[in-house]
DNA sequence: CCAGTAAATGAATCGTCTTCATTTTAGGGG
DNA sequence: CCCCTAAAATGAAGACGATTCATTTACTGG
């Protein structure tokens, strides 16, 4: 076809249009992204307290347009995924082999919980999301289940017994990042003394809430596991 | 036509505008909405599984337009606020004063659960929601609170005990939620014969794996109340 | 040396929440 | 009886966020 003679701006229909003052593009000197660099700005990002995940965010954490992250990372999910395989591959699953298996399954829940605290935007993502492509988190479920199964745990238990903990490990994870307001009830139309009793014989016991709850509930469920274990 | 005279928009400095055609606005024969309206809307909303709740969404399905919703309700945050009151006022609390403490507990929980398991979306929002300004939510704590500490539960546990079984509730309904393919283990680089062990004897108890986990993780739970209370 | 391609850009589309000036009308006070 | 006010709804607009896409640029491999 042709132009003939080609005014400048011959109203395309399509969403053709041009940058007339390009400032700073093109390929830099060396490359700043890849997926690697990416997730873990976004797990740095996500660690700021009350910071909202956001790709705009996330790219000016880099220095970046946010188009540019799409040459990398698929987008949003798929750089969630990213993050949950990077963060499932903290978790500490070094007691399994090397202690017992309640030890081990105490030390796991424990960071596990750990790791999730401190991300706890994460949680509502990941307890959704499938495992299918995150390689560290199938590797984890094999190694834990393998474990329960060796120590003679009845095969039926031992996934109900994983999700158990996954769930107490989540739910926990979620309000240890609570403000710690969240038991304010001042302001309430009635008295309640039993929660403020409650309330001030936890405080007087020094321990944060949180970490004395998920202490509680993992004891009783490690209790649950060593019952249902043959005798060692 | 000629461009040059007769400028259409005056190029008001402020913001000022009018609305050429105005279809149909203005006070209607009767209210419409309705704080309490526009919550159970909202519940109405959430319920439907794979809808996003958005104001938009909201509004359009009470036939309105969405600012139209900001004469009732403060906004987002604020309904969310009224929502989280209304679900828990849904939760059966009826086991306290007429059975156990342990059977309460037992029923509490698993209507906790499930009022939340049918409104996913709410669980990260309200497990982080401070109580305050959701009546129901503390009179919920004061009645379990009460009921424990009469129970002759050491007052320092009361507390752990109560948050204890939220983050389980929490957990298990946030994982109830998730695609049945959450455990797909096709794809992965090496085999998993323990997790897949573990899947295929869970399955052939025919039971729903997360409820299953609840279960097991609850019962656990309860046991360590009893143990925690003074001999009966 | 040059063509191909990786890498970044900004514009544009679409969706969200929220504010605000405006419009309409129901209903009470004079 | 009628005006006036306050309630109720509207749509436009602002401010973001995710994503796509044409375009530009600079390295790099042949």
């Amino acid at each position: 076809m042709t132009p003939s003679s080609e005014p400048p701006q011959p109203a395309r229909p399509g969403r053709t249009r041009r940058a007339p003052p390009p400032r700073r593009v093109g390929r830099p000197t060396t490359a700043v992204l890849t997926p690697e660099g990416i997730t873990a700005a976004a797990i740095r990002l996500i660690e700021v307290q009350g910071a909202e995940f956001s790709m705009s965010a996330l790219a000016r954490s880099l220095g970046v347009a946010p188009s540019a992250l799409y040459n990398h990372v698929s987008g949003r999910e798929g750089l969630l995924m990213l993050v949950q395989d990077e963060l499932m591959g903290r978790v500490d699953v070094s007691g399994f082999g090397t202690t017992g298996v309640v030890p081990a399954l105490r030390r796991w829940a424990a960071s596990y919980r750990e790791v999730f605290a401190r991300h706890e935007a994460m949680i509502p993502i990941i307890a959704v999301l499938p495992v299918t492509g995150s390689p560290r988190t199938v590797d984890m479920y094999e190694l834990v289940a393998t474990h329960l199964l060796d120590a003679g745990l009845p095969p039926a238990e031992a996934l109900p017994t994983v999700v158990a903990f996954e769930s107490l490990v989540y739910g926990s994870a979620l309000d240890t990042n609570a403000p710690a307001t969240i038991f304010d009830t001042s302001g309430h139309p009635r008295p309640t003394p039993g929660f403020d009793a409650a309330l001030a014989a936890q405080a007087a016991t020094g321990a944060r809430a949180p970490d004395a709850s998920f202490a509680w509930g993992l004891e009783r469920l490690l209790a649950g596991v060593a019952a249902a274990l043959p005798a060692s």
